[in-house]
DNA sequence: CTTTTTCACTTGCAAATCGCAAGTCACAAC
DNA sequence: GTTGTGACTTGCGATTTGCAAGTGAAAAAG
């Protein structure tokens, strides 16, 4: 069982003091930006998450969902008792992530040919973005 | 010498053809976009990314500068022939990164205490926001 | 009521990556 | 000629990945 401590809002290692190397601490990985972009589709469910198209491998993907707990990212709340199962949500630090998500998914569906922006739910409701304007 | 071959516009992996997927196959690290945001602030040499705070130990440094090479992120321009010494910037592809830095660096500040948003040139001008208001 | 599935994770482990320290190479300075 | 500087490379132990398989409990199937 990962979820030793939190320690509250956690001072975390803290490279420096600036603001693109503490996040890229937070979530600077392969994984971790993706199990985000599932959540801002509405994935709730481990299985969801694990069932995305790129397969993470589990472990990976409760080592990232326990660290994202613990960064005050998402909640893992219970939704039934025996055996015990969660689901988890973003908390509004984590929803606020949702500009970066979208910078990448703007880079990527831009820049690197035979990708392309998948729908991201609300996506433009969310930022005020006009679907037809750049 | 990791300059092998960069064989044009690699197709890189492509785990999906989600763009936020791919683009963390590329940046999705801990130090990737930390040179991304040396570049920005108007670095071009070697050293001058090794004395950043964060401290990038070299061998990554180097790893790093390559990839981004490989991936059409950034040039290496010889400015002296001997001994071999080269300087970096960033391509168009590579500057449009920049609102990615700044997305993350928005969320860091707001979210992550002890943390700002550091100066990154010409930040204002390039976005088309104006400093004064937020 | 016994067997099979499903869900949400763990565990094991080989292989890849990281990060620190030290080394190299060529010239420039002292 | 000894030291310094810039740009890397090399070694190597420690950590992290990623794949596969296992676990536990209930729900569904036979």
């Amino acid at each position: 069982m990962k979820r030793k401590k939190a320690s509250e809002t956690a001072p975390l290692e803290g490279r420096s003091p600036c603001a693109v190397a503490c996040g890229l601490d937070i979530f600077g990985d392969r994984w971790t930006l993706l199990v985000v972009r599932d959540l801002l589709r509405g994935h709730r469910r481990y299985g969801e998450f694990a069932g995305s198209k790129e397969k993470i491998p589990t472990n990976l993907l409760a080592d990232r969902l326990s660290r994202l707990e613990t960064a005050g990212i998402v909640t893992r709340t219970p939704y039934q008792d025996n055996p015990p199962r969660y689901e988890y949500a973003l908390t509004p630090k984590g929803d606020a992530l949702r500009p970066i998500i979208r910078a990448i998914a703007d880079w990527g569906a831009q820049h690197i040919p035979g990708t392309r922006r998948m729908d991201m739910a609300a996506q433009a409701a969310a930022t005020g973005d006009k679907p037809s304007s750049r």
